[in-house]
DNA sequence: AGTCCCAATGTGCAAATGTACGCAATTCGT
DNA sequence: ACGAATTGCGTACATTTGCACATTGGGACT
């Protein structure tokens, strides 16, 4: 990992150089090395997270836009970053950024957290910020996919996120999805894999995406477990998007194939009786996902941008 | 001030060099401007603090000694930094790390905090990170120091706390000491002053510092306020520190001479009555006023380095 | 012992960055 | 309206940084 000794030495040097705006030559000289040495330690430093980069964004909330997503659909709380002159670029992060003061604010010490997969997930366990006082265990809610960007994989979130919150990573040890139901039984039952879900049911809060089923985007696409003629056929038969794996229609209820029960993770069940669910989404692509998603009842706080917040809001009147 | 249009574009630029690593050409490029006014626009976002460096020192407490330390002082919390192999560089950063997460981790929105002066509360405020959320306010517990680097000033310390914890900022418009008794009378009668001390005796939480009376660093005797033989006269009268410009002898009483009534600020028996008050110090110049500061009974969070603590501890029990 | 391999360290150079200087535009005072 | 002062911006150049490549110095296996 990362041993105790070196780190000192990388968070020093780091300190030097951001914090006291030494050059690479005047630390090493200070410390004793050669210049390269200090590059490669700042290098690793970064990339070890030992030094982070916050940035204040002017980060300005909409909260009539917040108050509106409540009402409409009964959350709990609604985070809606309000948009700005500039091109969209790092909005997720802006989200993100929201959705990680959130965590931060609502963790104590000794709760658990259960995490799936996606995009919006890492950019929040990113923007967690490191030095969190307190242990909060941190669960995988949904299996691995071994063909994802492996820094996207729910493994590597959950031991990331567990590293900051200073608690202790528990994996489901299973591939997201099963080839058959049969399977998906077999390996359900399996005990570490019982103990692992039963662990991240009785977690205090979940942080989930939501993902649309559009071919190019979604992971069950890119991880093989979903052809795109599948895909279209999900989509034709009223599923709209999912969260942690689980695919649900427009007004909210869990999609009636085979698909779910093929997953192996929490279930919408699962989620719904959680004391707290977080989930992150924007795009405008996104938005019929977003409304079937607010329609489950699963999601209590909900974290987006005001542009998304906008389009969703609209889409719920103009069916009504 | 800082406009929120260019604030925007500090923020931008910042996340755009040190998040995604691109050159400042290519910044320049991608947003239409001259690489040097990306290198100025970078420059100000540094110093504006839209951008942080975050260094994640291997912060390890000592909990037995916390737990002396509370013991033997009657402290709710200690916060003792477990002394590292490496020289003592940075050990104030690290131990103001401690003291930042500690504020993070107990302020809530609505709070009213108050502070003072002095390096180690510098630190602390540098060591909390933007972002927060919620509101809380900030309140000036002493007045300002002319002569002090402009920075460890009190009211500038009050406007930065106040800027990252998204609350507003209460100055108390008044130098940190009157020339005499009586003017110090008139200076506290006035209405805003008056205002700004009812309003920092109502804070929920205090932080301070604690200073020792060596001529050589105190802010006293740097402020122009004190010369060095009437230190040295107030510590051949019993004199061992001061909190928040308050002195105080070794048993933890307020001093006796004319000087702690000629400070504009929070009265040691203002700042026992406060909910919470933490005060950060470190080094070994500093055990005696350590000491007294304990004894006062002010402070209910005390944050230190395992050097410290174990020279203050052996100093508490050599007496008896 | 030999030799293969890997990791750690240093060298040299091209790219990127920091800054002094000068020019133009704008503000401010008279 | 005029000039002084200030601000903003770009050019040019010195310094600093990033990185490809060479070198060294051990283990580990034969």
């Amino acid at each position: 990992m990362l041993d105790d000794a070196t780190h000192d030495l990388l968070a020093q040097v780091a300190a030097l150089y951001y914090e006291d705006e030494l050059t690479q030559d005047a630390i090493a000289a200070e410390l004793g090395l050669s210049r390269v040495k200090v590059y490669r330690l700042l290098k690793q430093a970064r990339s070890e997270q030992v030094i982070q980069f916050t940035i204040n964004w002017p980060v300005q909330r909409a909260s009539e836009l917040e108050t509106r997503l409540c009402q409409r659909f009964g959350l709990r709380e609604a985070l809606v970053l309000r948009p700005d002159s500039s091109g969209h670029t790092h909005t997720l992060a802006r989200v993100a950024q929201l959705g990680a003061r959130f965590l931060e604010q609502n963790l104590r010490d000794g709760m658990t957290l259960t995490v799936c997969l996606g995009r919006s997930t890492y950019e929040v366990i990113h923007a967690v910020r490191p030095g969190f006082q307190g242990h909060v265990n941190v669960v995988q809610a949904v299996g691995s996919i071994s063909q994802a960007t492996p820094e996207l994989d729910s493994a590597s979130l959950t031991r990331e996120l567990a590293a900051k919150l200073g608690g202790v990573a528990h994996y489901l040890a299973a591939p997201m999805m099963a080839d058959s139901v049969a399977a998906a039984a077999v390996l359900r039952s399996q005990r570490d894999i019982q103990r692992a879900l039963q662990l991240a049911r009785t977690a205090s809060m979940a942080l989930v995406g939501v993902g649309n089923l559009d071919p190019a985007t979604s992971e069950f696409a890119r991880a093989g477990y979903l052809a795109a003629q599948e895909l279209a056929d999900i989509r034709a038969a009223g599923g709209v998007g999912d969260m942690a794996g689980q695919i649900f229609s427009a007004d909210g209820q869990a999609y009636d194939g085979e698909f779910n029960s093929r997953v192996i993770g929490l279930r919408l069940d699962d989620l719904r009786a959680m004391p707290a669910v977080m989930s992150i989404a924007i795009g405008a692509s996104k938005t019929q996902a977003i409304l079937g998603a607010l329609h489950t009842g699963v999601i209590d706080v909900f974290c987006t941008d005001g542009d998304t917040a906008a389009a969703v809001l609209a889409a719920a009147t103009q069916v009504f």
